[in-house]
DNA sequence: GATGACATGTAATTCGTTACATGATTCC
DNA sequence: GGAATCATGTAACGAATTACATGTCATC
């Protein structure tokens, strides 16, 4: 998937300079793209270039030109086929599970403390994930099926750190009791073996 | 995170050469690089490089060198730092939700038939998941630390799945209540002021 | 006077993928 | 004879990030 389309949609709500979009995918979790200057200017030159957007410039005496991107029906149209095309499943890059796969060269002790550090970034993550969205919703009252679908995304992000959150926990809790119990020792004197 | 530390994990079970590192790579879905050649054998290039493990070359007549890698105790040590080291959170990449972020200039019925579509891609992926790890739970009867984390771990991925499917199918479903209401019109009408 | 927002762009680097290139062996 | 697996590597390309570079204007 492109940033281009990404942009044709903010287009499609209302023209834009690179610098406002830039901002716009700085701050949204789900906008995954880091919104580089980059990325974006380049991105807009080739919309251009494809014939889906015009450029209007305002000239300035002493600063750069402001170049107001606006979206047009050909960009319309791909804007619609894109959201109709075939989706892909998310990309779930989960370094700490790679991380964890290895675990089992620490102590019962080390591992909880990891589990306990990754616990409290969910827990913050969270925290962030929920104000930004009241922020956005206090300024951005759409209403009708945008806002709707707008909702369901974010239910569906704050729901991924819910369960990630949850995960921890119930993990945290099985190696206390295994560990009480005995049943998982530290291994690291199981493992030593080096070689 | 680096693909170097996960090279240097299956180095610590056994040892490897890049052919059949890049085979683990390939199949598992939470070793989420592609494990193409060009990365693992650059990767273990570096990690003999920095002395992390030891190779043995294996030379043959007509074929090419077998190199075959072992970690050693610098690169044991340099493992369970990185497993150590501070978590970092998931990157999840879910185009399909920047798609769904501008899924209001579709009709109800062709948002629903894209929910669809992407509801069964999910199935598909959910039952190749669960059919991997059945393959694998057989053919790797490890026990443990180790066996007890990668199980915690296949649960983890099974359950995003999973909750994605229910997600899906949660918004389906209020999709159709409300269409039913007509709370939710067609939006191609109201959304075609093009320009 | 300094910081930060506004505004545009380029350069360098890193990372990752696909494809290229070679050649033996084994299985159908 | 052809396909698949074993086994190593390089080249070309594309995507993405960070840093560089410049300059205005408003605010503290």
């Amino acid at each position: 998937m492109s940033i281009k389309f990404a942009i044709l949609g903010f287009l499609s709500r209302a023209p834009a300079t690179g610098y406002e979009l830039k901002k716009q995918f700085a701050d949204d979790p789900v906008l995954y793209w880091s919104g580089n200057n980059n990325q974006i200017y380049r991105a807009l030159l080739e919309l251009h270039r494809d014939g889906l957007v015009t450029q209007d410039v305002e000239l300035h005496e002493d600063s750069p030109p402001r170049k107001v991107y606006s979206i047009n029906p050909a960009g319309r149209d791909a804007l619609r086929d894109w959201v109709r095309s075939t989706p892909e499943l998310p990309q779930l890059r989960h370094g700490f599970l790679v991380q964890l796969t290895w675990g089992d060269v620490l102590t019962a002790d080390e591992l909880d403390a990891l589990l306990a550090e990754y616990a409290e970034e969910v827990r913050v993550e969270q925290l962030m994930l929920r104000e930004w969205d009241e922020r956005n919703a206090a300024r951005n009252h759409r209403t009708g099926p945008g806002a709707w679908l707008n909702a369901r995304i974010r239910e569906r992000w704050q729901a991924f750190y819910a369960q990630e959150e949850a995960w921890v926990q119930s993990l945290r809790d099985e190696l206390k009791t295994a560990a009480a119990g005995g049943e998982y020792p530290a291994s690291k004197e199981e493992n030593d073996g080096r070689g």
